[in-house]
DNA sequence: GTCTATAAAAAGATAGAC
DNA sequence: GTCTATCTTTTTATAGAC
């Protein structure tokens, strides 16, 4: 369990945000550089090419996803209620690291899709045995992937349509009740 | 109502393609002009600047949207169900449009996502008369966002986990029932 | 309307000093 | 570990012939 350089971890947090913030034609080698408050020198030494600096990226949501299974499956509210809350993204490392990742899937990285169909596919295991059936569950991961999409839209810059405070947990109740069999 | 020119066209197709399998990295002048079947001046003929190109795409989806628009609120299986089937992307040229307009917006063109919050806004306008409250109408909407999300993920070369045929009957007639109010 | 040629800037990557 | 300097290729855009 060594922990990673500060100069690493910084330049990757710098590369997340950009991909976020303004997409993968923004996050070049030298914004990221600059971003993260090194030289491009320094990125290099680090990240040797654009494609170990995404591969990096991909391998923190593979470990962040799987605390995130840990959490979901001992949540008071239950499993489906605190899933669907946390896809309204609040701006963690979990959140960025999974729109960050979305980012390179749409540019083409295929190691970012098939991550992205891995955490899917995780977090649809945990849920399952808290759904009816095969439906109910699409259900519940359609509209998570609808208010993550929504909110990654503009990089959070807008506030966008996603339901906050009340109106999600009325968004909430009424997915239980369709997915839990009414 | 002029017809636009066919090499016009051509090269806003290939464009939106480009966006749509390999992201805004990929979308070059040069590799839109050669995908279109024209030399760099040909392009710059009828779109003066990468701006005006994309420009010109998010026109293009504001009027195929228009044309939804009718189409939705005159579906015979319902507005609802008609909304929901569609939004499981058929390549046509909405959704590319769609897709692709997602693209520049992630990039940080703010024309783009400002388009895409009209898109939302025209469609929850066509729907909100046949959804019980809000909530259901957010419902709705997140389950569309959640199904063209999906589909857009890896420009389309994955079949990805999006429900086809009868499930996807199962999953609009949950929604509706969710929706309609039980 | 469509082409070729080319300029000007930005991209990823390498070399080597400190 | 981090820096500056430099090389190569790509990208946007201009100029002007046909």
């Amino acid at each position: 369990m060594s922990r990673p350089p500060r100069a690493r971890e910084s330049v990757l947090d710098a590369f997340a945000e950009l991909l976020i913030a303004d997409g993968e034609r923004s996050a070049t080698m030298d914004a990221t550089a600059r971003a993260g408050g090194v030289s491009k020198g320094g990125l290099l030494y680090h990240f040797a090419s654009k494609d170990a600096l995404e591969s990096a990226l991909i391998e923190r949501l593979d470990e962040l996803v799987d605390a995130d299974i840990a959490a979901i499956v001992g949540a008071d509210e239950g499993p489906v209620a605190y899933f669907l809350r946390s896809s309204v993204t609040d701006n963690d490392p979990l959140d960025r690291a999974l729109i960050a990742t979305s980012r390179l899937a749409q540019g083409g990285n295929a190691a970012a899709g098939a991550m992205l169909r891995s955490v899917r596919e995780r977090w649809e295991g945990a849920l399952r045995p808290h759904a009816r059936d095969e439906t109910a569950l699409q259900l519940v991961m359609l509209v998570s992937d609808g208010l993550y999409f929504n909110n990654a839209l503009d990089g959070g810059a807008v506030p966008g349509p996603v339901p906050q405070g009340a109106e999600l947990d009325a968004l909430i109740a009424l997915v239980l009740r369709a997915a839990a069999g009414l």
